[in-house]
DNA sequence: GCGACTTTGTGCCTGCGTTCACAAGCGGCT
DNA sequence: AGCCGCTTGTGAACGCAGGCACAAAGTCGC
């Protein structure tokens, strides 16, 4: 490979990628808690058993972020801990504001502090007067007219949609007017937004249909009884007691 | 690449790949609205723009159900919609149990009918006596140890876990014995299942975390005025008027 | 102090997913 | 009836991500 010009310039830290991101905030829930049941050191095998990853693609991960194992022993949580959440940006605390009061909208408020803390939720909005002013979850909910002003005064980095469809990009309009450049939502709606902005989105129909379309497979290719609740014999029938644990598409782990 | 084999057996469908069944759901949103606005006919780049991605990997999206649409023409929306309901399973309705009725749970249960119907959630499961009998959203909340029965009886095929870490774990093992299959995880845990079982998670504080890693880049590179609220220009300088719009990584779109 | 063992870091290969580009096919216009 | 233009469907190229396997490097025991 030559000597990677990645295009950004020059001095950009690496570029890790996308999907690497994702795993190293799994990597980091698992050593906070290794963490705090006192574990100080940890071997590439055992880290990726516990986050359900294989071991090399873990090892190449935490390559994207420096050299900090030592051969023979492991990888020390806390400097690992330490250089995720450096990488990860959670050294200053980002600001959530959360647009869209209803049953989600207060369920994420109160969140509150999320394992491994960092990200505040410290504003809240909604078009209902009858919630203005009411505090939810600690936080007195504005007014979604005021959010440029209340973006500001709060430093708001992140915003969280949790309206319905109709309002989602209306809503994002004005997060992206008042200076948030990180939107997660909620609504089943495609936004759009300036390429400045990063959007990530959490689509619940979205999931669910995709279990649907494994389990229309599933009763595909086995058309016998259907949803016969079997006494499941479940077998762990354990040929090869070796790796007790396989990767999953999705980051979850099978069991044998 | 030889005739594909593809392990599965003979008349497996086709072998979708999961990153289209995602983007097929999105579609199908995206038809469904065009229905509602009285759109019978689509061509593949309106639907695309629509849907935020690239023409060419609609097509191909769209072929791996079959061939459905029309040279010189497009697709007929009703068309589209049924076959992409067929694939995903969505004929036969599926029922969901959702566990764990604290703020988020609530939420789910009242989410009802989801946009383009399918899932409804018939059951719901806690630890807390104070909630057994309770309604919410219309549903009546169950014991965690009476999984088995009522979920055998409600004929539940979906379990979407919204627990504490903590119990994450245990109840998954109790919706797999109790023969569900599919398992939608808001916990912020690893799941450990029987590889016949599916699982998709929904992990907040890693969506998080990646907007802070890309929001860290953003401040890294562009090392000026940090969170300094600048009134926004905003430009909406739109310079060439051709197609308004540009893929994302995430599905979202970049408006010019 | 040295050797053997353990574990990291990574080069290389393989496979999947995305994108490009174009031939095939269909409707409408003349 | 024949031609033209539009849109689909897909073969082929490309790039990224995953996984294997091994050399490098450090520790522990003797």
């Amino acid at each position: 490979m030559p000597p990677l010009t990645n295009g950004q310039g020059a001095l950009s830290p690496r570029a890790i990628p996308e999907a690497a991101v994702a795993r190293l905030a799994v990597y980091l829930r698992v050593l906070s808690g290794m963490k705090e049941q006192g574990i100080t050191t940890v071997s590439s095998e055992e880290l990726s058993v516990a986050a359900g990853v294989n071991s090399a693609k873990l090892r190449k991960d935490l390559s994207y972020i420096g050299t900090y194992g030592t051969r023979g022993v492991g990888y020390e949580v806390e400097v690992l801990i330490d250089q995720i959440e450096r990488v990860l940006g959670l050294t200053r605390e980002q600001s959530v504001a959360v647009v869209g009061i209803g049953n989600l909208g207060h369920a994420l408020a109160n969140y509150g502090g999320f394992p491994g803390r960092g990200f505040p939720v410290t504003a809240l909005f909604d078009v209902d007067p009858d919630l203005m002013g009411v505090p939810v979850g600690g936080i007195p909910v504005n007014h979604i007219d005021d959010i440029a002003s209340v973006c500001a005064a709060k430093e708001i980095t992140i915003g969280v949609i949790a309206t319905p469809p109709a309002a989602a990009q209306v809503v994002c309009d004005r997060l992206v007017q008042a200076g948030v450049e990180c939107i997660l939502n909620f609504a089943p709606v495609v936004l759009q937004v300036p390429e400045t902005v990063e959007v990530r989105k959490v689509d619940l129909a979205v999931e669910l249909q995709i279990l649907s379309f494994h389990q229309a497979r599933r009763a595909d290719s086995a058309p016998s009884g259907e949803t016969a609740p079997q006494p499941r014999s479940n077998g762990r029938v354990n040929g090869s007691p070796r790796h007790s644990v396989e990767n999953r598409p999705n980051g979850a782990v099978v069991r044998r």
